[in-house]
DNA sequence: GTCATATACATTTGTTTCTTATGTATCTTT
DNA sequence: AAAGATACATAAGAAACAAATGTATATGAC
């Protein structure tokens, strides 16, 4: 039982960046698995969302990369750069007040004007 | 100050229904701005995303309307149908349900695994 | 030992949902 | 009389996803 998938829109960003924020350095596959657990799988992630997304973030300097061998996979862990944290913080701060927002405007019973 | 223009995906469907919800009929125009005096500016609908909204939910058969003349000018109110009252509450109750899941996705501190 | 599943990267194509721009017309205020 | 507000609408384009496809390695079950 997942959300409407329109609903993940505009967040995903965010969600990543947070993730990195609190984690230091994560990899793709990891971020799916993470959020997918940490959200009961209720919000899975895919791929063709994902890598853009870090793509993104990585030609934008928030994030820098590393790559590291498992064997012969090749696995590419991302970190957030210092421009990255800042823009964590206001990314966060921006979804959580539109949040408040939208419970404030769901709870609205009355006719005001 | 508003906000990033991708927040608003996936909730303005929710936002609309929610008003009809609460206040029986309303008019396009009215709807953007009971918007933006309740968000106090942050939110601002625009009529290029609120029209093909309304239209879909009237071909979807949430909404019903009626035309009312105000001189010669033509306003075209919308009200909810019965599934339309039903598939408010699912839509309001899944926003709130994903709400409270990222609140949870932006407060994690600690590495969980 | 091989077959299915999981891990891990990535791109391409298509859809949805919005923004921006444009259009028409009436009403009100200065 | 001009500007701004009211009120509808559509068209073109952008953004952010989902779904599908592709490649390759690793692991567990049988």
């Amino acid at each position: 039982m997942n959300y409407s998938s329109e609903l993940l829109k505009g967040t995903l960003k965010t969600i990543v960046l947070k993730l990195l924020a609190d984690n230091k350095k994560m990899y793709g596959y990891e971020i799916t698995q993470r959020v997918k657990e940490l959200t009961l799988n209720k919000i899975q992630i895919t791929e063709g969302a994902l890598y853009p997304t870090l793509h993104s973030l990585e030609a934008d300097g928030f994030v820098t990369t590393e790559t590291e061998f498992i064997g012969k996979r090749v696995r590419k862990y991302y970190s957030l750069s210092p421009t990255g944290k800042t823009k964590t913080k206001e990314k966060v701060s921006e979804l959580a007040d539109f949040m408040e927002t939208m419970k404030f405007l769901l709870d609205i019973k009355t006719k005001t004007t």
